[in-house]
Formats: C-alpha cells, sequence, structure tokens
RNA sequence: GUGGUUGUAGCUCAGCUGGUUAGAGCGCUAGAUUGUGGUUCUAGAGGUCGCCGGUUCGAAACCGGUCUUCCACCCCA
C-alpha cells in the first residue's frame, strides 16, 4: 500500500483558484512597480554561504536552510571536526550553498557585481520565494514569497516620499483601504538612547521600545531593566511611551526632546521631511503615522523605516516594511551606495484580502462557455465554434466526450462557466446554436454563421 | 530554539469512564429524468482512526516516541 504523500511543514500547494488570486495580487503590484519606474530582476534561489551567512545575525543564520554538499561529502572532513559535533564548525564543512533567506542581500551581491553595467541610481524590483527554517504560524511559513522595491544610488529623501506613495497606490489598487503606513527613523532611535544615557544599550532600548503596542509599559519597562538599562534612563525616555497626537505635535514633542542630539535632530528633520511632503501631495487612502517605536530589525537600517500594518480588525502582523541602508553594498566591498527599499508581504496581504473579501468575484472564472458534446459529427461542428470564440478571446472550450447531458452540464456548473453552447443534431440542421445562460437559464438562438453575437452575449455578461 | 495544541471518509466534524461489523452533514457515483445544471427523492462507493512502538483479554480512545496543524514566546514578512 502506497504511503499517503505529504509536503514539508511550512510549504503550501496552491489550487487553481488560489493561483489566480495570487496572480491577481502580482499583477498588481508589479504594475504600479513599473509605473514609478522599477525594473525587474532576479537572482537565484541559493546563494554561496558566506554570501548570506553572518548578514541577519545569530538568529538570521539559525533560519537560513542549508543546502548539503554534493558526492561523498562527510569523507572529506576531518575526524577532529566531525567528532566535535559542533554545529557551527562542522556545517560550513559540509554545506557551500544556501537557500535564499531574504531579497535585499541578493539584491546588495548583485549591484556589487554589476556595478558598472548599472546606471545609478538603479531602481529594481524583485519577486520571489525566500525560505526560512522558521516555526510556521498563521501568516508565517517556511516558504514565501517576498516583493521588493529598491532604489540605490540615491541619498534624496524623496525616495523616501515616492516610496510611501507606492505603497498607498498599490494598498488602494488592492481595496486595502484604511491601512496605516508607520514611519520612523533609525536616527531618531539612537538620537534618544543617547539622550537618555542609554547609547550603547541601542539594540537592546529598541527592541523593547517596539514592543510597546504589544505588551504594554510597565512590561516594556522591566523588560529595559532586565536588559540593563537604568532606571534613570527609562524615566528620561517615558514621554515617548505616551507621546501621542498628530504627526505634527509629535515631531514638535521630539524635536524638544532631542535639541541635545545631533543625530536626533537630523532624524526629526527628516521624518518632516517625508511627512510635509507627503501632506502636500496626499495619499489615496492609507494614514502615514509616525510611530517612534517602531524598531524592525534594526540590523541595517540606517534613516528611515517603514511598516504597514493591515486595515483596523485583521489580526495579522505587519503585511508590509523597510527602510534606508546607508551602507548595504559595503559588506560586499562597494562603498558609499546608499539604498532605501520598501518589501510587500505577499502571502500576508493574500490572507488579509480573502478574510476581508476583496477578491473580484469572476477571478476563478477559468472558462466563458462550455460547448456541450452531443457526439462526433455535431463535435466536430462545436469546434469550429470554439476555436473562432476562442480567436477573438472568449476561454472556450468542448466538453471532450458525449457523455450524459446531465453530466455536461453538471461539470460547467460546477466549473462555474457561465454560459453554455447547445449545438446538437437539431441546431446543427439549421445551422445554429443555442446559448444558455446559466445564472437565470435564458435560452437564445442564434446563427453559427454570427459568432460575434455570441461573442457579444458573453462579454457583455 | 522554548512551552502548549491538533490529527478520525475528498471536506467540516461526532465518537461517553477502553468493549461487537467506526458515524453524520457536505461532496462524489448511479438512478428518478433517452436534449438541460444549480432544488428534491432513492441507492451506492469511500476510512490500516497521522505514523511507529508499548500497556491490555480487548485501543480511535491510555502511555512513550515521531511527523503534522494551530497558538504564545524568540524572531520576523
Amino acid at each position: 500500500m502506497a504511503q499517503k504523500p505529504s509536503i514539508p511543514k511550512g510549504t503550501r500547494d496552491f489550487s487553481p483558484s488560489e493561483v489566480q488570486k495570487r496572480t491577481y495580487i502580482f499583477d498588481i503590484v508589479k504594475k504600479h512597480f513599473q509605473t514609478f519606474g522599477f525594473q525587474p530582476i532576479e537572482t537565484p534561489s541559493f546563494e554561496n554561504s558566506e554570501t548570506l551567512m553572518g548578514k541577519y545575525g545569530d538568529e538570521g543564520d539559525r533560519l537560513i536552510f542549508k543546502i548539503l554538499n554534493s558526492g561523498d561529502f562527510l569523507n572529506k572532513v576531518d575526524d577532529a571536526t566531525y567528532t566535535t559535533k559542533n554545529a557551527s564548525l562542522l556545517t560550513p564543512k559540509i554545506s557551500e550553498k544556501a537557500l535564499r533567506y531574504d531579497l535585499t542581500v541578493p539584491f546588495a551581491r548583485y549591484v556589487v557585481m554589476h556595478q558598472n553595467d548599472i546606471d545609478f541610481p538603479f531602481k529594481r524590483y524583485q519577486i520571489q520565494p525566500v525560505w526560512r527554517a522558521d516555526r510556521p504560524q498563521k501568516g508565517r511559513f517556511r516558504e514565501f514569497y517576498q516583493c521588493d522595491a529598491d532604489v540605490v544610488g540615491s541619498q534624496s529623501l524623496l525616495q523616501e516620499v515616492e516610496l510611501v506613495q507606492l505603497y498607498d497606490v498599490v494598498f488602494t489598487s488592492l481595496g486595502l483601504t484604511g491601512s496605516t503606513i508607520k514611519l520612523n527613523n533609525r536616527k531618531v532611535l539612537a538620537g534618544i538612547a543617547e539622550v537618555i544615557g542609554a547609547g550603547d544599550r541601542l539594540v537592546d532600548f529598541t527592541v523593547a521600545l517596539d514592543k510597546l503596542d504589544k505588551i504594554g509599559e510597565e512590561k516594556v519597562k522591566q523588560e529595559m531593566m532586565a536588559k540593563g538599562i537604568s532606571e534613570a534612563a527609562i524615566e528620561k525616555a517615558s514621554p515617548l511611551f505616551s507621546l501621542s497626537g498628530s504627526n505634527a505635535e509629535q515631531l514638535r514633542a521630539l524635536q524638544h526632546m532631542l535639541s541635545a542630539s545631533e543625530t536626533g535632530t537630523k532624524g526629526v528633520e527628516e521624518l518632516s521631511f517625508i511627512v510635509k511632503s507627503i501632506e502636500a501631495l496626499g495619499l489615496q487612502s492609507a494614514r502615514l503615522a509616525i510611530d517612534v517605536t517602531l524598531a524592525r530589525g534594526l540590523n541595517y537600517y540606517t534613516g528611515a523605516i517603514f511598516e504597514v500594518s493591515a486595515p483596523e480588525g485583521v489580526r495579522m502582523g505587519s503585511i508590509g516594511g523597510g527602510g534606508r541602508y546607508d551602507d548595504l553594498t559595503g559588506i560586499f566591498g562597494l562603498k558609499d551606495v546608499s539604498g532605501v527599499g520598501i518589501s510587500f508581504g505577499l502571502d500576508r496581504i493574500y490572507l488579509v484580502m480573502e478574510e476581508l473579501g476583496l477578491f473580484p468575484e469572476a477571478i476563478d472564472r477559468s472558462l466563458e462557455v462550455l460547448c456541450i458534446n452531443f457526439g462526433e459529427t455535431e463535435a466536430m461542428a462545436a469546434l469550429k465554434l470554439v476555436t473562432s470564440l476562442r480567436a477573438a478571446g472568449i476561454k472556450a472550450d468542448l466538453y471532450p466526450s458525449a457523455a450524459k447531458m446531465q453530466k455536461q452540464m453538471k461539470y460547467a456548473n460546477n466549473r462555474n462557466v457561465p454560459f453554455v453552447i447547445l449545438l446538437g443534431e437539431k441546431e446543427l440542421a439549421d445551422g445554429s446554436c443555442v446559448l444558455k445562460n446559466m445564472a437565470n437559464g435564458d435560452q437564445k438562438m442564434i446563427k453559427l454563421s454570427k459568432a460575434d453575437v455570441i461573442v457579444q452575449e458573453i462579454t457583455s455578461a
């Protein structure tokens, strides 16, 4: 007896209607990337391990899927290394390649390798799957698509402004109105840490601060304390916990608080520029909100930080994020190339849209008309008709065998086909066919010579 | 990586403190209906109870392991 097949945890199969819906999202996103002047690139599914390892922190290294070397790979390991059973020592000896963990690091590698062929500023977009050996949860998979748009080679803050616009346009097009684009700046965070005297604890400070909306003020303070941040420093930072009001009000408060910090002041200026520009330009449906508690990975961001949260009432983590990184290509030896990018969490966007019922109803209409098969001679005539309908761009098909009519009709019904054509002995005799509207049951007799009338009926429905 | 949770028919799930041949709804197949689907009625097919091992006269149920699902943490899209 064959074993029941299965797929690895955290991976998914996509059925026809799911693929259709995903394609719908992809197409909208791509369309807007292109209207903003971004160009597509693709990179390999797997990279050399050195390219990826150490770029995402220890946690990241653990989550990278390593690919075992081919051949008799254990033979090449010396006994000493082998017997230590130390994964971090042994892994580099038996694995030289790893699956892509995100699109940003491979992109940095790409820019460095192709720097002579690229005209800067380079605006590229990339939509490809990435893999993480994470433990799956809702909206969290081990294989998922990332969808990034980055600009490298320009320090202008106008790029940040445009990326906010891009988020707005894409989410509006998808019908995901009412999403909030949260904005922060790494320099502001650094400034705060500096002013309160916890400059050396920047990462611990921001990681804790990032959890404010989730675990509350008290627990954040506890966590900061546990990480060794002094009580006095936490006391100085406490105005942050109750920072509220409009973007302008928050900016004023930050400006005041950070006046002693050069970095912090610079950060506030950058935030102000983006906020004012967006106010002047206007957004279609999204809201831009300053959120000083927004931290994100922190690993390579140096300026603006973005994060998009799903519309109110949907339980889902962020559906997009990004930021400014001043020295991403530096790790591969190319200095002074500033970049800024955003990412769309397509799998999560899909889940949110499904939950809110935002996909167009006709999206999985894979067939617009089905011809019933009445037998050899009728089928020939039907196929001729189907051919001309297809030439006119109609998704048409002929049932392949002269099965019972009930069966054929049921098939049409299950496939959600809006029209059925009946071309049997009677119709063939006077050169016509019957076009049946499956939604209301109406039937029309139409001459076979007038295929354009049939096309008209189908497309206008 | 830590703690918890889930797994029974194609799908959604019942199945009592262990006790005959494991059930329902939906779906599927066939018929009522020899040129008409979505409604109705009738009949039928379909399950080594996730997998491996253990306890027991007897396990879907109890125990151990493993895989999977979902959740919280870590981290993140």
